[in-house]
DNA sequence: TCTGATTCCAGACATACTGTCCAGTATCAT
DNA sequence: ATGATACTGGACAGTATGTCTGGAATCAGA
């Protein structure tokens, strides 16, 4: 599948009929999640928006969910690529604000494919942001905590975040954002009210 | 449907065959999810595992989700009735620790309903966790940032981190879980390595 | 213990989606 | 031009859904 190489340097293009087919049924299903959202969605129901036929469907994808793979395959791809733009600012974590400019910039795409916290989906992502986590960490988490947990404490506030300013509607920029999340991440929650905690009353 | 009152004080007990099915139906769904995943589950096969008629179910619930809405409601009630134990130590956010605590209690039940992240179940207590630590954040978020920021990072982390502990097979007590995470909520990754961040190189 | 009300049940039904297969047609690369 | 490949619509069996029966079992209350 994928690309086939005929002797052994340069991968031939694909049939221009397999790409148009598949390109068409990736754009039908990411029309069609924000509509009726994924797991109501039929095959059947991306074919004829796709106008491709039911039983050509399954000549490329075992599946509904081997497509929406594939589809969120060639969206974190992109998002990888885009890693070249590089702000670099004075920041302690360097994935977080590509990542929110990645989500800006392809909004509905974003939302459609990723930013659905009730379906399967998220789950890739998650992989992905574990890694980038675990990456700059590396070895640096402070005191006794191990690192796993602080990898998971991360990129669930991290997703957590991304999450909800994609569903709602982008409010502050990513930069913004971005601040928020790194001073959040290395700095906490300092709780500046009068007292500290509960400890106030007993004990 | 749910309890029926014949007058208007006391609500009449309810009759005990419905007790009875109800309870064989979601007793049978939570053994059935961690066996073959919600997604996969067929109402037939709920139904035989409980020994009640298929038609029976639909008297009940409406849906296969609809079952797991009830199940999960007796379970978050569970939760929000065990608050009263209450450890209280000098901790600032007084909510971990009681979850946590019932997580490791209600093991498999737990895994089954709610640390699926891969199933739509999560949102239920998503919502249940940000009006916790929305709460308890009251305004006492620091500098310019936006309290809802604060809820979504922290709402996050902590769930991430109870999904880790109970996908990993709780790896540490309750009380250290809730150590580390009020010390990563409250002091954030100081990042103890030599530099500071990725600012070393330029600009 | 009797009785009327409620709930359970098995089975049948219509509907819908899935995944596979085919033979005919259109499009591709060369 | 031609042989290879991909697309098509339609048919197929299999499975799940949700609704509806009428009769049997179980209930609560007197």
């Amino acid at each position: 599948m994928h690309t086939k190489s005929r002797t052994n340097d340069r991968p031939v293009a694909i049939d221009r009929r397999v790409a148009r087919t598949r390109a068409l049924l990736k754009q039908a299903l990411v029309e069609l999640i924000p509509e009726r959202g994924f797991a109501a969605i039929t095959v059947e129901e991306i074919c004829a928006r796709a106008n491709v036929g039911r039983s050509t469907f399954y000549t490329h994808y075992e599946d509904k969910e081997a497509l929406r793979q594939a589809t969120m395959e060639d969206h974190l791809q992109k998002i990888g690529r885009a890693r070249g733009s590089q702000h670099e600012g004075d920041q302690a974590f360097a994935f977080s604000l590509p990542m929110f400019e990645h989500a800006l910039e392809f909004g509905p795409l974003h939302r459609a494919l990723i930013a659905d916290r009730r379906d399967a989906i998220h789950d890739q992502l998650r992989d992905k942001v574990r890694k980038a986590v675990r990456c700059e960490l590396a070895g640096r988490t402070p005191d006794g905590i191990p690192d796993q947990i602080a990898v998971e404490f991360l990129t669930g506030a991290f997703l957590a975040l991304l999450g909800w300013w994609v569903e709602s509607g982008y409010p502050l920029q990513p930069v913004e954002l971005d601040d928020h999340f790194q001073k959040l991440a290395t700095a906490g929650l300092p709780l500046t009210g009068s007292e500290q905690a509960t400890s106030q009353a007993h004990a």
